[in-house]
DNA sequence: CTGTTAGCGCCTTCAG
DNA sequence: CTGAAGGCGCTAACAG
């Protein structure tokens, strides 16, 4: 049996209550003032007994105005992009606006389909979320002429708004506090620093901060996530470079914690103990690793909906010049960075 | 300056190509065998110039199809309803749907919402994917009558289609693991146990294989995820009640699994030396934790792309009865319930 | 206060 | 092979 539905529509409606489509349309619209209690009854009675919904389709068609919003994800496996989902959500069903998400699974051509899915659903705005996304992939989002935002990262060359962190302010107060705690060797790693701005802002502000203390050796590193065997060199050559003096990791996001934690178990280089760790982005797991991993928690949940607000800015025409947008991370402490003698 | 946007629609196409939308819209759904070469290189060029794109919303009203489907999550900041995601998602997108995501946070009444507005959309089929969603929630749901298919949990006193773990065999497993592995009292952990299949099925199995052995000793034990007092007192009664034997706990899934780890922590119970552990529900960091956690784990992605497989039979008319599909999960063998002497 | 009418962008007969 | 006309469900003038 297939399913036909068949569901009512407004002209059912108004036939029901005996009257047109026009005041059934007002009465949804919320015109109450221009309806008699006596008609209002009927169409009320009318719509409960029909079960009716009005069909979002044909109403976005007529009024060219979907109250739809795009998100584009690179990888919703991330817990960092999660959050910041479910802000956006939230966001969303405060303002009236219905959410469409995109996972683009980090394959480039996934992205400009999906641009290109979400126009024809003629979404009223777009959110990219571009954590752990190719560069590649976000250049070609220049084209799109829809109100747009961006989560986290900026596109060289190409102004947008976007909300993210303070990159200077959490990488300063993650370098102060290694050194605070007696670490003298920090290695500062990173996935491959391309043009990517967060990556780039935290390592200058990670070396500005070491340069502002004398008898701490800064460094840093690239390293692809996949990559465990040159990671597993990185971090044991770093170790064995500063066997004289405590050494620690500042690593740049949460997907690359973890992989770092894999590789400092395999090496069996235990953190708080042998070296310290600390990371970017608040990991569940954190307190369950060892004796814990100190990570800089970002604000995930206020970033996106402070990023769908913005975006409805933009469709009401109320946002005139591009902004940059940032929240402060906050440190939490945990054993891979407890204070040495 | 607000953004008009103004897109192209198919009379300007038809105008540019100096012909009817009629041949556009031929052109437009593959009918290419019915339009001149001549005609469709026009056509063709002239989509390019305006950069063209059919309105999905127009479309939908026409044909009274929208290829959209609607998923309702109940909690999407775990883990294995995001994979579970991902795999509805490769499904989708293999054959032609488009996915709108909800995300109920496990708010009774975000559920209802979602429901109509997804109808509303004319969304041509559901998934529900009832992991981590309260009861009475899941109740609400039966009104609808669009194709649905629920993911891991069925619904008392409703037939719909459900897709999920063979949670007899897993839970078999998972004792059966223990027992051989020297554990003499087993623990099984659940959130409350209520109607829901999930639990009943797994303690029941869990139940059985432990009658199969003898001096085994077996029981169970409800607690709710955000519960840290009680579950600190059920862990800790069952460890010195069974001073005298090894024990270990099984708990029924991810989230919980997590809790359960804080409160060994807390209590100083390290899993794999003073208690076994064995929780339902692979997680990324399992193998960081302590000496490891051994897990269960599910084939989460077959799960989603398997569903939304059903729910397109469904749409198609092709599915007749009712169905219950379900995977084999894997043990993942770790330090928590390493052999014993 | 209420109903009639004309499209929104597209697809689908039905005639050329 | 091609185009004109009608209508999907709804809203927004415009008349009563």
């Amino acid at each position: 049996m297939k399913h036909k539905a068949a569901r009512a529509t407004i002209n059912d409606v108004a036939k029901a209550a005996k009257t047109g489509k026009t005041s059934v349309s007002r009465y949804l619209n919320g015109e109450h003032h221009a309806l008699s209690p006596d008609l209002k009854q009927r169409i009320e009675q009318a719509i409960a007994a029909l079960d009716y919904r009005p069909n979002q389709m044909a109403r976005g068609l007529k009024r060219g105005r979907t109250r739809l919003i795009g998100l584009i994800i690179a990888d919703i496996t991330n817990p960092y992009s999660v959050d910041v989902l479910c802000g956006i959500e939230a966001a969303c069903r405060a303002r009236g606006f219905t959410l469409l998400v995109c996972n683009t699974n980090n394959e480039i051509d996934q992205e400009q389909h999906y641009l290109q899915l979400l126009s024809s659903y003629q979404v009223e705005g777009i959110v990219v979320n571009a954590v752990g996304m190719r560069e590649e992939a976000l250049n070609r989002l220049q084209q799109s002429l829809l109100p747009m935002v961006l989560i986290d990262r900026k596109i060289p060359d190409f102004s947008c708004d976007v909300v993210g962190l303070n990159n200077v302010q959490a990488a300063n107060d993650a370098t102060e506090h290694l050194v605070k705690n007696g670490y003298r060797a920090l290695l500062f790693l990173s996935e491959p620093l391309g043009l990517v701005n967060t990556r780039l802002e935290r390592l200058q502000a990670f070396r500005q901060c070491c340069a502002g203390h004398t008898g701490v050796l800064c460094e840093n590193a690239e390293a692809a996530l996949s990559d465990a065997a040159a990671m597993d060199r990185i971090i044991l050559d770093f170790y064995r470079r500063h066997a004289d003096r405590p050494a620690a990791l500042l690593v740049a996001n949460g997907a690359l914690t973890l992989q770092v934690a894999r590789a400092m178990r395999r090496l069996d280089l235990d953190w708080g103990r042998k070296m310290g760790l600390l990371g970017f982005d608040e990991l569940e797991w954190a307190e369950l690793a060892g004796d814990g991993i100190t990570t800089l928690k970002q604000p995930t949940w206020q970033i996106g909906y402070a990023a769908l607000e913005r975006v409805i800015q933009r469709i009401e025409g109320e946002a005139t010049t591009i902004e940059e947008q940032t929240f402060h991370g906050e440190l939490v402490v945990r054993g891979s960075t407890r204070p040495l003698a």
